[in-house]
DNA sequence: ATGAAAGCGCTAACAC
DNA sequence: GTGTTAGCGCTTTCAT
């Protein structure tokens, strides 16, 4: 559907009688030409239309200037936060970015990375997908040297350096938290532990149990999908009284407000009768009533952070510092959570 | 920090002894290269570790396979589902995404534009900022025949496909709902009237109004950012008595539920003292309490639909239809409206 | 301070 | 069915 033919800097260079080398230096501002040499060409290539071919350039200079990034998914707010904080860093830095989602499958995020390479970015930003057990697939970048910055999900790797936050003190905190509140039942429900995040809250709400000499029970941790189907079978069996938690730790706030809103249609008293803590401070949590007990998670500086992580090691040349980032994290307690 | 030299189809048909074309053609699956020898190039390749690079091909081309996508801001629920439902159809087809936020300006969504174009994008996905008042600006495509459609808020252009919810139709639909529960003064809270999107709902909202012999006052409108400081003003006066509505039409679920939560506090009743309704369905409607009646918005769909429709015009070579695509919608009545 | 020329890796028209 | 060849538009070394 196109039509118009392209003006390149050979047209520039013509109708000013010189070359084209002179107009691809004028227009990378190259020390070496003359003030005024420049400001003729860039007259000449505003009033002709001209725009830089990427492809060329690239092709040429072999970097793209363009970041890849690979999520689970997007839709959620906090991937969405971290988008924002990803963009508009690597924005700044003149980087433009190319997503994908890899739907929590391996496959897809094989061949995301894929695509990534084939498109030659200069380096990947990655959130693994829950089927993700090992970091082989980055081979191809990480075999070449091309930056890989992994953040939020994510494996431990000798070549890349991890934005995280510390889970396994966050939900340590959260459990205790729980705990000081009297409960002695914290039913845990979370996303599969395939992955860094949910083992690390895991083990902090475990060890937190330990420590305060509380029964860790097996049958107290609901692990899977994060999806509905699974929350009304645990649902259901609270209210069944099949289980008897005092108290629910959930994974996502979005799990966690679901709790809230269906005990109180089956009559479930919260915090009364079964305190609530979620993970994430989705504005959700806010909204919900009671209002969501949860932790602070800063997604949007998780991303910045991640991208210019990501720039400053392809801008430098030498092996920058690899050692992870580890973001604040906050319990926010709301009375979702307050039994006393 | 790059190190390897990277391997391509000269290598392959190196190793092999054949002609670079001849590898070229069996990668693309051309049809007239013999199985056999197609089967020995992929394996070679594979073996080889051999990745196209794109730039090249794309240079040679003159076409990226690439979309690009320009929004006003990413981080709301509503933008990270079309986001989602335009990377989804787009993967599907085999083109990439390149996203960036034009952050409510105009300077940076012409900005954006031509970095798009540098790109050589194959089409543009665009929803315009709250300055954008005309599409000049994308004339660099337009005026190239390269296919643009925007969704949401969008211009009209007769160049350009639109994907859109009858916005006008769906407000007047929400207040003519609120005017059935015996308000007489509803207030509208509104973005700046600047794009369609909010200019259509006030016009529904005032439509509704004189339909139903009930006096229009522009005091009862509230136009301009929506941020949390213009809230404030707003809610101010209502608890202050300085104006009394006795329902909130809000141009969306974030404002409305911050309203909900406002009011409650300030000792007002929802519904009963002032109703509230919000746009979007976003998830939190379903969690505030009241529930908030708020208009059902198909964010996924909007995205998948502005995508297929996009590469259909970059894959035919006529002109296809360009008319506007207007989606469904569905005022969602809950309990925060319901007077009843 | 500027120009000439080579080549990045790929595709496709044209040959055989 | 496969090979030869000529660019795509740009950057950059080398020469002047």
């Amino acid at each position: 559907m196109k039509s118009n033919k392209e003006v390149t800097i050979y047209d520039i260079a013509a109708t000013l009688g010189i070359s084209a080398s002179t107009v691809s230096r004028a227009l990378s501002d190259h020390p070496s030409i003359k003030k005024e040499t420049k400001k003729k060409i860039r007259a000449q290539a505003k009033q002709m239309g001209y725009q830089q071919n990427a492809f060329a350039s690239n092709l040429r200079r072999k970097r793209s200037n363009t970041i890849g990034v690979i999520v689970p998914r997007l839709d959620s707010y906090f991937m969405a936060s971290v988008i924002a904080g990803i963009e508009t860093e690597a924005n700044k830095e003149g980087y433009n970015l190319i997503i994908s989602q890899s739907q929590e499958s391996l496959k897809k995020e094989e061949a995301n990375i894929s695509t990534m390479y084939n498109s030659r970015v200069d380096g990947l930003l990655v959130s693994v997908s829950d089927e993700t057990e090992n970091l082989n697939h980055l081979n191809l970048f990480l075999d070449k040297n091309i930056p890989v910055v992994l953040f939020d999900r994510v494996n431990t790797h000798p070549k890349c350096t991890c934005i995280v936050i510390d889970n396994y003190k966050a939900a340590y905190e959260a459990t205790q938290h729980l705990i000081e509140q009297g409960c002695k039942k914290i039913l845990y429900f979370t996303r599969s532990l395939n992955t860094n995040v949910y083992q690390d809250r895991h083990n902090g709400y475990k060890q937190a149990l330990i420590d305060n000499k509380l029964i860790y029970n097996a049958e107290f941790v609901s692990a899977g999908k994060l999806d509905n189907s699974r929350l009304e079978i645990v649902i259901d069996k609270i209210v069944k009284k099949e289980i008897t938690p005092d108290a629910i730790f959930a994974a996502n706030d979005h799990s966690a407000v679901v709790f809230i809103c269906k005990l109180k249609e089956a009559g479930i008293r919260v915090p009364h009768d079964i305190a609530v803590v979620g993970f994430n401070n989705n504005p959700i949590s806010k909204v919900v009533d009671p209002n969501l007990t949860t932790v602070h998670y800063p997604g949007e500086e998780m991303g910045s952070m991640a991208a210019s992580t990501l720039i400053e090691q392809i801008t430098k040349k030498k092996n920058t510092s690899l050692d992870s980032l580890v973001l604040y994290h906050e319990l926010i307690i709301r009375n979702s959570s307050l039994k006393k």
